[in-house]
Parts: C-alpha cells; structure tokens; sequence
DNA sequence: CTTGTCTATGCAACGAGTTGCATAGAAGGA
DNA sequence: TCCTTCTATGCAACTCGTTGCATAGACAAG
C-alpha cells in the first residue's frame, strides 16, 4: 500500500520517467522499498489518474522518448497524510528465521553457514550505508560466538518441545 | 512462497488444527512470519492435496470437531530441500525508512517521534525474545542522539538533492 | 550482418496476501 | 433473554506483487 508513496518521495527528489523510477529502485530509494518496473508503470498509471501525479512527454534523440512524471497538489496532500499516519502492524516475513528454527529437524551445520553468510551481507550493506551518509562507524562489533544457543534455542521459539532433534 | 515451510516447521513441532496454527501464527512463529487464518486454511487444503500433510478428524466434547494436521514424509522432505536453498533476494519493504526519507518534504519533527516509538517497541520485542531464550541479555543500548544526521541524512539517500526542506 | 545491450513502455496471467462475510454450537454475563 | 466471546472452518472478491513475453529504435562488438 505503499509503493505509491516511495514514487511520490522519490518523483519529489527529482522528477522522472517509469524507466528512471526503476533504476532507482535498483538502488537508492531501493534499499528501503523495492519494486519492479512493471509494478512500477502501473502504479504510475493509477497515481496519473488519480491526479497524484502529472505527466510530460519528452522527446528524445537517440532513443525512445519518455513520459516524465512529476509530482501534483493531490499527490503531496496524500503523501502528507500517509506520513502523518501511524505505522503499523508490520507484517513480518523472515525466511531466514523460519529456517533456523526449521534447523532443529535437519542439519544444523548447513544453516550456520547460511547465517554467517546473511550476516556478512548485511555488515558489508551497513558499511556502505555509513560510507554514504558520511557519519563515522561505529565501533565494528562482530557476532559473539555462540554461548548457549545450542540447547536454549527452541525454549522460546518453539510452542512445544521438538520431538526430535 | 514460505508459509507452507513455516507450517511444517510448526507442525513437526506439534501436529495441530488450522485454528490453533492460526495462534500460534499470533506470536511463536508468528515473530518471524504472519498469516491470517484465511491463508493458512487455504494452504493447509493444498499441502493435504499435495500430500504433504495427513489429516485426522477429531470429535471433540463441547467444541466444533477439529482436523488435525501431522507432517506426512512428503512435507519432510519438501521441508529438507527448502532449508538447504540458499535464501536470496530479501526483498525489502520498509514504510519507517520511507517515511522517514519523505519527511525532508513534510515535518520532520512528527517522524521524530514516530521513530523514537518504533525503537521503543523495537526494544521491547529483544527485551522479549532474550527472556524467552534465556540468553543473558547484552549490555543495554540506547539511541545516540543525532549528531548531525540532520543535514547528511539525504547525501547517499536521496539519489538527488532534494528542492525542498 | 547478426547478436547483444541499453533505453523505454506495456499486456496477460498467475500467485500471494487481505478483507469482508458466513456458519454454528457452547458458555458466560447483563 | 439477549449479547458477546471462544472454538472451528470456510467462500468470494479483491489488491499487491511476480514472471514471462512483446515491441522498437539506437548503438557497439564480433
């Protein structure tokens, strides 16, 4: 319910085309949203509808010409509404932590692999972040060897005792 | 494409109806995947057809007669395979970043608040897990207030500096 | 000259997830 | 008695998101 307002955001930083919106989905914006240009053109053309949005052919030389969209009264009167809005119920959806738990009735071995991979992924996307925003890292903390994992790890998790393991 | 993986996970842990997946899909698992009743009756229905899981009809005193659910040798070994593919695109769908991304085109010091809430709620959530796991709770961390995000905060983010503030 | 890549837009079909509604018996409170 | 809550299951319609495919001109490499 969202996408429209990350084109919204993303049309304020600068006007574009369907195409542009794409590629900045690839990065930028990206990184907090992602989308496909097909989900990408139609949104474009409920939001144009709806008058959120305007819209302006270019012409081009050299390649085909673009439709740039920019961002209309309407559009900045929802985006200021949904901004005021409360976030809510998050809807969780963490393969990984599926998996981990699931680890209790296959291999375990192969999974720690899998979450030291995931958490170099997501140190080395943490790193960038920070070398973007031009604020210092913080101290580089890595992940503490595990303790006590091995056995406490489904007293929680789990709504009953695995019945195997 | 996961639930099914994350209701053979819960039903090897406990076979169970559609109805107390359902709670449990209300925290448990829940923490990690949502899934409305709706969904899960729907998949139950195609996992029993794809053999994945047998059911058992349960008369019941008192109460409506429920269907218990148990992993069949199916469900197992479509669960195997599942947990030993690598995880991959992690698509990402973030409304607080975004919001917060926006909010150079809005009131800034209304998201303030709205993140302070979330990292609360954030807080409480860890709080919850580490007492659940009996893992000894790290030494407790406290948002460094700003520094000077205020300015930097659209250098890498914002894919063009934006006309309004 | 053909193949592949880049810009640029789009349709059609499908699958995943949400929302609203319906049924139905038992129990408990106003 | 009526109303609500709890257990238990389900249909129908919808929106959101993905995948496959198509078009079409310009350009570069082989």
């Amino acid at each position: 319910m969202a996408l429209e307002h990350a084109i919204l955001v993303s049309l304020l930083e600068k006007p574009g085309s369907g195409y542009e919106l794409a590629r900045r989905f690839e990065r930028s914006i990206g990184y907090f949203w992602t989308a496909t240009h097909q989900q990408i053109y139609r949104v474009l053309k409920r939001m144009e509808s709806d008058g959120w949005i305007d819209v302006r052919e270019v012409p081009q030389q050299a390649r085909p010409d673009k439709k740039e969209y920019s961002v209309a009264a309407l559009g900045r009167t929802a985006l200021a509404e949904w901004l005021h809005e409360p976030i809510e119920p998050e809807s969780v959806r963490h393969d990984l932590a599926v998996k981990i738990r699931g680890a209790a009735f296959d291999d375990p071995a192969a999974l720690i692999r899998e979450v030291e991979r995931h958490h170099q992924i997501h140190s080395d996307r943490l790193a960038h972040y920070l070398a973007g925003s031009g604020v210092t890292s913080p101290a580089p903390r890595r992940l503490p060897r595990p303790t006590r994992a091995r056995n406490s790890s489904t007293s929680y998790c789990a709504a009953a005792s695995p019945t195997s393991a």
